[in-house]
DNA sequence: TATTGTTATCGTAATATTGCGATATATAAT
DNA sequence: ATTATATATCGCAATATTACGATAACAATA
């Protein structure tokens, strides 16, 4: 026990709950604002912004660029992170799509 | 460790975090696409047609009710289970401000 | 080449999550 | 009162997550 059961689900299902999970953290919150906010890479600023340790930052970072949210390529010496164009598209439709499902308020409840 | 640094961080950003922690694993997905479908409450059709054991599902929407995305009334022999309008609300608001944010691709990566 | 600055990885401890069988609880029907 | 049906809770094992110090890797510069 203790691991998620996949098989049973859709493939949008697992997608999007794989995005949800690596969104799920109050860090990579604010490690993805940071960016959006900036509009461009960043190279190692979040390192004395949050209050985190440099290894925790880069395993957040690490998770958020394993889900495909952010991309990163070397930029000499300080890595370049910023938005995945594609996964954040993706994120915003899937996600806009599970949120519209709502109909409104019920009586029964 | 392994306790989540929720200190450092705003409350808006805690609270994003949690919620988006309660949607992301597929089978709780998959229930709250079964209540929005359906439009009404669900009582109990989940076990069953998820291929999770009675104590596993219940244990998921305990998970969403504590988060608030849910609501539950007991209803004679079974629980009915709904949508919290004022949560589902918060969550599309928040997190449609979130990905706004993103102003599209930049030069840099 | 040696040094400096930056990010990644390893190893580890503490805690959380996932899933389920067993059992408890509670209502409705007999 | 007993039985049937439905949901919740307990306890457990397996696995995952979170955080960080220590250290490695790597490019730029002196």
């Amino acid at each position: 026990m203790g691991l998620t059961k996949t098989e049973i689900f859709t493939n949008k299902q697992n997608q999007l709950a794989t995005l949800l999970k690596a969104m799920a953290h109050p860090a990579r919150i604010a490690i993805l604002q940071r960016i959006l906010i900036s509009n461009t890479c960043i190279c190692g600023d979040l390192v004395g912004e949050l209050g985190l340790a440099q290894a925790t930052i880069s395993q957040h970072l690490k998770e958020l660029k394993n889900a495909g949210i952010i991309q990163g390529t070397i930029e000499g010496v300080s890595i370049c992170y910023c938005i995945n164009p594609k996964t954040w598209k993706l994120l915003e439709q899937q996600l806009g799509a599970f949120l519209a499902e709502y109909k409104g308020e019920t009586t029964c409840c």
